[in-house]
DNA sequence: TTACGCTCCGTACCATAGTCCGGAGTCAAG
DNA sequence: CTTGACTCCGGACTATGGTACGGAGCGTAA
């Protein structure tokens, strides 16, 4: 199969070779065999690794976090259970961040709507709930 | 009415006196009364603003966008209108972080709904999701 | 009034997550 | 066999969000 060079991994990935590079020093991504010492060769799958951990940033995992549960699958002594127990963390982590956020989405939709459609700031109640230490 | 000195604000917020003036210089609360050009006075209310902060910041939204909101309050020339955005563009902000953090969590019940109470990790099925890079 | 705790300030430092740099080596096409 | 694009590496630099430090001043209670 054809193998990738490290830049042609990034701009798959759209990320820079940099990160790549920088995954890799953080154990993110293992190292990928280089005949002769000479380039990295990269199987195309590493593609989707790097866009895994990407979309695991975006919601709020930190790099650790990511290397957690990858680091489990290089122990021969991890089970099952263990990882169970990651994602059940994980998933309590998760439901944590909805439930604030939309209790935050609750509190816009309300301000929006109380919102005049022009108005001073004086009377916006967006401010006002915002800038509690105007309030009486 | 009491006021309170910068290290009463602190823990009564639960945050360190050095992030107080950190938020100072940043523009997040504004200058406190001095009298005698001696120590900060801060009225209560102060804390409701730090803790607004800690919970903004909690959600993922950084200082730079805790502070535009907050900048919008201090502008004459800003209207209702101009809030209004700021707080549409967040709330759909929002709602995609909530819609994002909603497949993630589909994803685990799934995985943890299928993974065998024991069993060894080549057939942990959240383990083969993670890694995509081990399936054929 | 002196001792102790708190506060003042600027500056330096920390972790996270990259990003850029520069000089050297490599590969492939012409 | 040269040229140009790509890759190598260590190390320096960036931004964010703080945290720590050290020497000075202030304030209150004994």
């Amino acid at each position: 199969m054809a193998s990738l060079t490290i830049g042609k991994v990034a701009r798959q990935a759209g990320v820079n070779v940099e990160t790549i590079r920088f995954y890799e020093r953080r154990g993110l991504i293992e190292q990928p065999p280089r005949p002769d010492r000479s380039f990295r060769e990269y199987s195309p799958e590493i593609v989707r690794r790097v866009c895994f951990i990407r979309e695991a940033q975006n919601l709020g995992f930190s790099l650790s976090e990511v290397a957690e549960l990858l680091a489990l699958r290089a122990d021969p002594k991890a089970n099952c259970d263990d990882v169970r127990a990651q994602a059940e963390a994980k998933r309590a982590e998760v439901n944590e961040k909805i439930r604030k956020l939309k209790s935050i989405n609750k509190a816009l939709d309300r301000l929006i709507a109380e919102c005049p459609k022009k108005g001073n700031l004086s009377s916006c109640p967006i401010i006002c709930a915002i800038d509690r230490t105007n309030q009486p």
